[in-house]
DNA sequence: AGCGCATGATTCGAATTTGAACAATCGCGT
DNA sequence: ACGCGATTGTTCAAATTCGAATCATGCGCT
């Protein structure tokens, strides 16, 4: 069996860990409701033309998109056939290797992004970055980008 | 069309705002795969089970419980037919209430629930808790702490 | 050139999640 | 006691997500 003695979580690691989990839930279902009715848009697509948005050529590969969008290849696949659908990414392959695919944004895609960004934005900005403190949020972007950076990192297994 | 002029994240604002999503995303990844692999549960399961523990006689009403979840009541009735059908749980109508129906954690729910745990807890201190610094773990408590109330709150609309 | 393993992306089926619609019941106000 | 809007939980179909398997190709090595 397992380490016998638990280090159970104290009332203030227990308040940090369920405020985020929370949080997150919460969040993503506001997010998710009004990306859904302003821009027609799921919060994984919002995020899939950001993405493309901020690329050089508004092109990224498969792969490379899977993975700053911290999704598995075959979920990618389905949502970009389903951008793809609704003519806001259109897909190209890779010139010099057959296998790989390009996503690229098309030119209505970017308009509906430039469409959906202000209000998105306005959003998170009233829910959770001017609920916060600078401070606050000083501590937040340290404390995740190290959490991120070892979730990322095979060694911090 | 909404305000013109948006005001945008500057980096520190993006830099919390996106470490805190790619922070859900990989804690979740993990999490959900260590509890699938040594548990046999998935994390919503688990959640379930811990929120029946905590209640006193291991009871909750569905609509209590799926509150307190943050899930959908459809979700919930279908995740509680699956524990039920793994014999974690089990449904017993309400006395006082015809409509109403309590999920209980039997016997072996809380086995499994014991079993769980440890390990759970250890990969969310390793992965989280222990990454960061007393002061950042307060800092993180408290602003999401704000947040939640916020959200849950229809006057923080 | 040819072998063999790693890569890139899709496909497939199963599991999960969602939201709208439903049916039954509650309980408040008259 | 009655009417009726609100509540409780489920059902249903559609959308999404997941992971394993697949297929085709690239690349290093001999």
């Amino acid at each position: 069996m397992g380490n016998p003695d638990t280090r159970w979580l104290d009332d203030e690691e227990m308040r940090a860990w369920e405020g985020f989990l929370a949080a997150g839930a919460l969040l993503n279902r506001r997010i998710e409701q009004q990306l859904k009715e302003e821009a027609g848009l799921s919060h994984p697509q919002y995020e899939i033309l950001v993405r493309l948005d901020r690329a050089p050529g508004g092109e990224l590969r498969m792969t490379e998109l899977a993975d700053t969008l911290l999704t598995s290849k075959s979920n990618l696949t389905y949502q970009v056939t389903q951008l793809e659908k609704s003519g806001l990414v259109r897909r190209r392959s890779c010139p010099t290797d057959v296998r790989g695919v390009f996503a690229v944004l098309t030119g209505e895609g970017r308009r509906r992004l430039e469409a959906a960004a202000p209000g998105h934005v306005a959003l998170v900005r009233r829910l959770l970055i001017d609920v916060l403190s600078r401070e606050q949020l000083t501590v937040l972007a340290d404390g995740f980008g190290t959490v991120s950076r070892r979730l990322r990192d095979p060694s911090a297994d």
